[in-house]
DNA sequence: TGGCATGATTATTC
DNA sequence: GAATAATCATGCCA
């Protein structure tokens, strides 16, 4: 803007803005070599604003949208060059003819081509500018795209809401099972993490509200424990090759484990640190062992998260409620506070 | 269109 | 580096 005021008058051909916008052209990729530099901004820019594999169209619109601003950039900077080389050429040739009538001094000729080359120079300082100006809109706009979001598919948050309220006490998936859950939703582990992190916030923040959800996946889970362990029961009698599957959702293994039973509890508002499991552990062993066997998510949890070590201690923590060594514990929390005074 | 729900980002803590 | 808490920005519905 203030070039445009400054116009005619004063072009340094070293102004520190003219510098600027030189690094800043040569840092995006638009001047400098074609593929080299350039490449390796947009790698960058792209690098900033990947969120998953279905970015890839984004990615290569940005390329796309890039090269292009470099393309007229180029084009533009080579027709100015040509643009003054000709006019320069056409001004020593008139003052050539004009140094037939008069005498023209060597130094005066210097002074013209000075001129023109300025006159120059400040409109490639306009182009450059523009283009920066160009490849920072394309650039915000790329990277607010990040912000854009869409609501995961209702199957989705069936299966996160299954995995969250089935692991009440405990809701942190492992990395395993980020990327179990990533996969059935088909959303990213990070996408995973994002919602596990704002579940438990908000869960924690207004567990009151969430109770109608809880006692609805606590139930939704049951039934479907029930069926399994019916079917697992059926198969361990019968001794048939029949598999547990319900075929609701394919191969989508409920992890059941006493959580469930937690939610239940928290009916009245109240909400239970992880109390109940326990009670069921010699039957529960065994029952949770036959469906562990058929089931997925179990498996990477084994030996943890199912009875976590995790409750929701008094100040309203998950996080740091239990070293792992109090696994064999699970009743913390139940009765008494007992003497941990976490915090 | 306002208000709530929700996914993403940021700052902070451990 | 992961989790939390706060916040932003968009989606969605009455």
């Amino acid at each position: 803007v203030r070039l445009s005021i400054r116009g005619s008058q004063d072009e340094d051909p070293s102004d520190p803005q003219l510098m600027r916008l030189d690094n800043m052209l040569l840092a995006e990729g638009v001047s400098g070599p074609d593929k080299g530099g350039g490449a390796a901004a947009v790698a960058t820019a792209t690098a900033a604003v990947d969120v998953g594999a279905d970015n890839s169209i984004e990615h290569s619109d940005y390329r796309a949208k890039l090269s292009q601003i470099r393309q007229i950039y180029h084009t533009e900077l080579e027709k100015y060059e040509q643009a003054c080389n000709e006019f320069t050429t056409h001004v020593m040739n008139l003052l050539r003819e004009q140094s037939r009538t008069r005498p023209i001094s060597p130094k005066e000729i210097e002074r013209m081509v000075n001129i023109i080359h300025r006159k120059f120079s400040s409109i490639q300082m306009q182009l450059k500018q523009s283009t920066c100006e160009a490849v920072m809109i394309l650039r915000s706009r790329f990277l607010d795209a990040r912000r854009k979001r869409r609501n995961f598919s209702k199957q989705a948050t069936e299966i996160l809401n299954e995995y969250f309220y089935s692991h009440l006490s405990n809701p942190y998936p492992s990395e395993e099972a980020k990327e179990e859950l990533a996969k059935k939703c088909a959303i990213t582990v990070s996408q995973v993490s994002n919602w596990f992190g704002n579940k438990r916030i908000r869960y924690k923040k207004n567990i009151g509200k969430f109770q109608e959800e809880a006692n609805l996946y606590a139930a939704k889970t049951a039934v479907t424990a029930t069926q399994v362990v019916a079917a697992a029961v059926q198969n361990s009698q019968t001794n048939s090759p029949a598999t547990p599957s319900s075929g609701s959702s394919g191969s989508y293994s409920l992890p059941v484990s006493g959580d469930m039973f937690m939610s239940m509890s928290g009916l009245n508002g109240s909400y239970q640190p992880a109390q109940v499991p326990n009670t069921g552990q010699t039957q529960g062993d065994s029952i949770r062992h036959a469906i562990g066997q058929s089931l997925g998510y179990s498996d990477g949890l084994r030996g943890n998260p199912l009875y976590s070590p995790h409750g929701l201690n008094g100040n309203g923590g998950w996080h740091d409620a239990v070293t792992p060594s109090s696994v064999t514990s699970p009743i913390e929390g139940a009765n008494s506070v007992h003497s941990d005074t976490s915090n």
